[in-house]
DNA sequence: TTAATTTTTGACCAATCAGTAATAAAAGGG
DNA sequence: CCCTTTTATTACTGATTGGTCAAAAATTAA
């Protein structure tokens, strides 16, 4: 490699402008915050992520990339896939638990509701994620139709899509006042009515 | 009265700036966007509702008043209060069938989403709406156990959370290329399910 | 040591941002 | 008819916006 090194980890640049995308939304996240959460300056930034869009949009991935990673795990390696699912959903509650610097909410649903409408690479994306989403859910739950856990008048379709919609509300409702303990309480209501 | 008199309509003017933070987004609609789309200068703007904030804020409570009006006299005055739960339900899908001109998804969710997080007076604005609406579904949901209609087992509370939750996941849904039919199907499902 | 390459840095830019102040116009009250 | 009150209009502000550019610094290859 030529030429002067990077002074700067991309992977943490990163996850700074992603934490200040996740809190504070795309418009109302100026280049000025970017260059206080990262330490770089404003040229390198350019450099080496391009524009505020495209910045957006790495940091978008990463999130959903990550998120994707675990999940997709836990689905595929789990040995109940009732229990894999369970665990998934309830996992997303205790994420903000975990990493206590994360913002509250949903850096995807948050991107979904500002930008989606008017940014086509942001809807591309989301609807990408979403339909990997959908298809890790589907496959795991005709597994467990298959293994006797789940019973075969059920609609995996639905279910998935019902489960899918319940944590984009439920991520909404993380924006305000919610204890995780009432939004595992709540999940737990919703998979009642629906296994 | 006496002055110089309005040459405006107040409420068309809100719904004007509604319409253009509902579709956008507050930090995304600028002054300039709000002087377009109403007709007014500058400074009659100010003038007649204040900054850009408490004119938001004016629009968001103009919008979920004509919500809670609409939906609780239906709620109050349904013969079946279980029918009168799945007709305010699957209008808040119509609504954007009633009025064409109205944008994608809901303000509330939107506002909800980019604002609450860090604007306290949104926050209390939203808390309040939910549970103005909230008491209404539960109110209703008491009604239908008393009549028959409902099993007295199950739990209105958790029935009215729940529905609540999944409007929000609709809205959100609502985004993308869903289309009405079906989001009703969806609502259909989570209806089937809960009830 | 020098040339090529990449990153860092800070100065700079036009455009837009929200918001204000001053003046003109239009009404009613005396 | 004048005075007061309210609204309309225009011009203007300082600050911030996202984005660029050129020069300095740091590294490797020749």
């Amino acid at each position: 490699m030529v030429g002067r090194p990077r002074e700067f980890d991309e992977e943490q640049v990163l996850d700074a402008a992603m934490k200040a995308f996740w809190a504070n939304g795309y418009e109302a996240t100026s280049l000025a915050d970017l260059v206080e959460v990262t330490g770089l300056h404003k040229g390198s930034l350019y450099q080496a992520f391009g524009d505020k869009h495209a910045l957006f949009v790495q940091t978008l991935n990463r999130y959903l990339q990550g998120i994707r990673q675990h999940k997709n795990q836990i689905l595929d390696h789990a040995e109940k896939p009732l229990q894999g699912i369970h665990d998934v959903l309830h996992g997303f509650i205790d994420m903000s638990e975990i990493d206590c610097s994360c913002p509250k909410g949903c850096m995807a649903v948050k991107s979904l509701v500002e930008m989606a409408p008017h940014d086509p690479e942001v809807q591309r994306i989301m609807e990408d994620h979403k339909a990997v989403m959908q298809a890790s859910l589907e496959k795991c739950l005709r597994k467990a139709q298959a293994n006797g856990e789940l019973s075969k008048d059920k609609s995996p379709e639905m279910i998935t899509a019902l489960l899918m919609i319940f944590m984009d509300g439920l991520a909404t409702l993380a924006t305000g006042p919610t204890t995780p303990e009432q939004a595992h309480a709540l999940l737990d209501g919703q998979l009642d009515a629906l296994f």
